[in-house]
DNA sequence: CGGGATATTGAGGGATGTCAAGGTAGGTGG
DNA sequence: CCACCTACCTTGACATCCCTCAATATCCCG
């Protein structure tokens, strides 16, 4: 595995001024150069509702960090206390947690655009570890400046909340998935909702690479790895797929959708 | 199953004047009359850090209305027009939501002084519902007025934050147990959970009666009820519990414990 | 006392975990 | 450029835990 080099984020964060705009003054070897949010294209997705002016002018003023990891390297770690919210700007990650036997079980993949660490607010240190599936850049916020800007303008408190309760939302979602489904159920809801998020992103959702392992995909559905690589098999020979290791030719999509909601209609 | 009667609580809440502390005026048949806040015995569970007296102060400003439902009533349904927070009083309720099957699986249970309805947040209507497994008591708040009450108070708006976030980590917690564990694990993680609640509340937490169906207990763990029942009675022949029906006699907590996270130890 | 909901227990089968043995791809260094 | 190495993936055989189906028991409430 790969040696893991967290570099102070504080630093980076905290000791830059405010709006320094230039985005070639000496970028640190793990990092971007800071540059206003305006110029962020992801600003529409960490905080969908801001039209108006006001709240843009508000999101120029927050702390922000750019920040580049390294495929396998960890964002942040579970325990560790918590400072910043992340914005996906590039890239993968991956969320897991240790169970109570020490295993690391994963929770989520995120893609650019997606807010992480939100699970930090309730005891003020992680809940989850954060890894790179692939080299990525973030995007780091100050929670405590932006709860402080929050106080005085709706717009960002309530995209905060709704970020918040999104995160509830799609864990209820996966609860249902782990408690009651198959193999083949799970698995095609797994790529139905890769899909979907990578076609709201412009990609194709029919012709991808996936970024994570077998075992990561088992981890996160409750399977194990070989399962899920036989049930990647089977999809094959039913042909809803084409599988090449990682790369993923959805052939017969409404295939899957039955598979995914099967027992409603049989 | 009870007929379900769900009472108009916009009527209730907006209508009535605020701060009428008149708690015998005309009470309707399914709610009690309101009352201010600082009344409230569970004030504390609610919002944690408001021992500033602007905090509390700024609760009494809140819309409050309390609500009686029977058991099996709902006191709102999944895809109902998300408008107000709850706090349990007393009794107590479960959440569940539809499987794309059509099933119900429950997500969590509630005790006095918890907090649900915050997954309706996100996209402005009930992402589960809400069914009182015993005649219970709720108060409602006015989500709009408490976010409008929030921008000016970092106190409420931090708390609201971290029920949130606290809603995550519990869910985080559930999705790990979901995936790993099996139906031994699972009953003994589900019986130190509730045993812990209750004694946080000043029950006892080693004989307790569970408020719960065996069904409800195997959908919370995904589980069948004949299994939750197998287990219960495997449980009771280790000598760990003493089982009557609902009734729960714990006779050996650290052996639950070894049980809970057994692979750490062997 | 009766009826419906809830709980217990048994028998059998199936899906998935476990263990094991290759196979494949991509990167690295000679 | 090739050989190797490591991580990842595939496939098979077998075991097992849990689900399904079914019968009976118990409790609670009217």
């Amino acid at each position: 595995m790969t040696t893991l080099r967290v570099f102070p984020l504080e630093v980076l964060v905290e000791s830059v001024p405010l709006l320094s705009a230039n985005r070639d003054a000496s970028p640190g070897p793990a990092y971007l150069p800071k540059e206003r949010c305006t110029h962020c294209h992801l600003r529409a997705w960490c905080l969908p509702d801001s039209n108006e002016s006001s709240a843009v002018d508000c999101m120029d003023g927050l702390k922000l960090g750019r920040r580049r990891i390294r495929a396998g390297q960890r964002l942040y770690l579970e325990g560790e206390s918590f400072k910043f919210l992340y914005e996906v700007r590039s890239g993968n990650l991956k969320s897991s947690l240790k169970t109570p036997d020490g295993i690391q079980r994963v929770s989520g993949f995120h893609m650019a655009g997606e807010l992480i660490g939100l699970d930090g607010v309730a005891e003020g240190h992680h809940a989850s570890s954060a890894t790179a599936l692939e080299d990525s850049e973030v995007c780091a916020v100050s929670y405590a400046f932006l709860t402080e800007l929050a106080t005085g303008n709706v717009q960002i408190q309530r995209t905060l909340m709704q970020q918040m309760s999104g995160e509830i939302v799609r864990e209820l979602r996966l609860l249902v998935l782990l408690g009651n489904m198959t193999a083949h159920e799970r698995l095609a809801v797994f790529l139905l909702n890769l899909s979907q998020r990578l076609q709201a992103r412009g990609y194709s959702p029919s012709d991808f690479r996936m970024r994570m392992t077998r075992a990561d995909i088992g981890s996160y559905l409750g399977l194990t790895l070989e399962t899920v690589s036989r049930t990647f098999s089977a999809f094959q020979k039913l042909h809803l797929l084409e599988v090449n290791q990682r790369h993923i030719r959805v052939t017969d999509r409404s295939g899957l959708e039955r598979i995914a909601d099967m027992r409603a209609h049989g």
